[in-house]
DNA sequence: TATGAATGAGGGTTCATTCAT
DNA sequence: TATGAATGAACCCTCATTCAT
């Protein structure tokens, strides 16, 4: 699973030396805690220091800092990929096995997808896209078993729930990851309440989807420059 | 009321300058949109500029980045303490009067609080200490009231419900506040359902508050700086 | 005897406000301390602090550092004058009549002198110029005097006196006057010892004067221009 | 004997690299010349450009400036005892030997020694203390020789003697090491014929060390501060 | 005139990135 | 390939100087 997430490895099925696999793993590892505990403007001398390898090292493997958000934001997307489609198979009542994958988000670390959402993320980038696409398919699949049960309300969509999920999760920034504890599995849960059929009251506007966000965004910053 | 809000200004009912006064006001809502878009570590000159002002003239006026996170957050706390008296005062239903300050969040900004949380904020300082009892108070009379009248689950806190709206109105990093017009009052409503009495399961844990959050901090931050 | 000191003020004979003159004196005061113990960097504003008027205030009476440098060191120089002419008229022995010049050195505030040999002194500015000259024409009777009276030993010249006194009472930098006090008056001394006769060894070279020094400073400079 | 001055180079034996070691000594060679030249407040910026690297490879090699005053101190401290060890060993009388060490410290740059009395060093910090004791002791065998031998006045220290030098072969501010030239031979001469046995005059007060004036500086920092 | 306010330039320091071993 | 070293740009903050009241 970890083999699809590659930046120069493996290229035309080069086998890479085993040593710098290893190497490539353990930045990976120290890159996505730092990203969670210190936000995606950690330096990445401190990333090579975790990873116990020299900064030159960190360069060769991943060539800036966007190669490297690129790479966790992967490796995490698949870990929830892997959650999503478990608890979809184990749990016979569709909006039970949302639940889940909600309530584990703090544990598969969601919250190393915060990079995805700074500026150091390019969502468009094909692979990124692909598998954002195979985890929106298991989600969406589990909505549609829960509303198609009547256990979820029919007027939410899986962006809806997915990003709201990503924005209870986040750490306050310079808090790290710690900080949420008291607090997020509360409203990890009232979220839940909220989304169970039938809905109490009617929610405002239609779903968007994460490319509306995106496209916010983009004007955001044109207008940004603009004002410069 | 913003007359409260005082750093250097009318000290001893000395009034300051015109032009000093209208830069102070300017300073404050540029870093106020700043923290919200990029967070409490946002560079000071990018404030400046913002502001229209040379980066000297915030130190003037704020000596260090954390009289400037006091500044904000003082402002901020004063126009929630507002926007929720009046709703209380207007409301008949103590419910309906949360609701309008939850979902009016995003136009008094309360996002702008994310810095309360970051090292530079010293909610201990006598003003913010202050400012915080008496948005609290007002905060948990409508809760009272909701909760007596029946319409708001009885498991939840103060805090809960300021955190959690505080995640959701939060912008992505640097994207900017517009980014979540597309979600942000559809995410406000499903919690706002999901606060409904009765409360469809129980919540995890107790009712914390942010000193609970500001403990985990303060921890992770000196187990940042032991492991150094 | 200060009146010769003036920089705008005076001119051709206008008598200049009670209040203008008051202040005037407070930062020439205040500069002479601040330049004593903070070196001739000091910030001005802190010189504006001391001297208790707005830093505005600073620059009205005085252009720019150098201008008060310049008023500094011309009233440091009056001073020495005057406890110079003194001395000469009430001392029997010439050379006691130095001894007592030299020994009250620190008392004067030779150590005022600092900035004029700094980069802020223009030496060769008429008034300094005329004013070192006064200076130096009382010493050199000292001098001539204690020559005759076979006191002091004759290889030496007045600016080889002046020189070595203004090093032994400059404060160590950052120091502050009152990290001399242990030593000066043993520097002092020792120094007297070592200038009475007879010579007990010749000195190496002739007897130089500032502006021998001069020219080496110029030289300098012009070589550190190049270098860039 | 250089090769005890380190501060990240050869720990534990780790050979570092050529060109860092060229570096390192060009750095503090530039900073030696900067430190005289114009005091311990130098900026680092001018320090880097005389030794022909980049500002933040003298933060490589001295973290701070600390650091770089530190590792100044101990060369200059290294290069006066070999300078003084071997004047006593070739010198037959000890007066000689003292008279050879105090005229060749413009050649060993003791003026190199000013910011050691600045805020900048910590003299109670190992290496540096254990080296000042190293040179001490050699001073004080040359001047209990040449008591003992009858041509030292038999009222002054060692510290005594090695202030006044520092003063006199103390460059004026911004003026370079050369503007000395003129005098400060003949200036050190009349220190040593001040210093002959018998004494002219007697000294006041008892022989000062250099903790006196370090007390002093720091009493007079600690006022400023309470000032302020 | 005296003053508080504004500002641009500069110094200290950190960090992403490139280079040389 | 992996690494320590080097560097320039950016940021925080201070200060000399100018401006407006």
């Amino acid at each position: 699973m970890q083999a699809t997430v590659n930046d120069k490895s493996t290229v035309a099925g080069l086998r890479q030396r085993a040593d710098a696999a290893r190497n490539r793993a353990r930045i990976l590892d120290a890159a996505q805690d730092a990203f969670i505990e210190h936000g995606a403007d950690v330096p990445l001398d401190e990333i090579a220091r975790r990873a116990g390898v020299g900064n030159a090292t960190v360069y060769r493997h991943f060539p800036d800092r966007r190669a490297l958000v690129r790479g966790v934001v992967l490796a995490v997307m698949e870990r929830a990929i892997g959650v999503a489609t478990q608890a979809l198979a184990e749990e016979a009542d569709p909006f039970e096995a949302l639940s889940r994958l909600v309530r584990d988000s703090v544990n598969w670390k969601i919250g190393a997808l915060c990079p995805m959402l700074s500026e150091w993320a390019d969502l468009d980038e094909p692979e990124i896209f692909a598998t954002r696409e195979r985890l929106d398919a298991v989600v969406q699949s589990m909505i549609d078993g829960a509303k198609a049960a009547g256990s979820l309300r029919t007027d939410v969509g899986s962006d809806d729930i997915m990003m709201a999920v990503a924005q209870l999760v986040r750490p306050f920034p310079g808090a790290g990851y710690d900080s949420l504890q008291p607090f997020v599995h509360r409203h990890l849960q009232l979220l839940l309440d909220g989304l169970r059929a039938p809905a109490r009251t009617p929610l405002p506007g239609g779903p968007p989807t994460l490319e509306d966000v995106r496209r916010e965004c983009i004007l955001a910053a044109s207008r940004r420059e603009t004002r410069q």
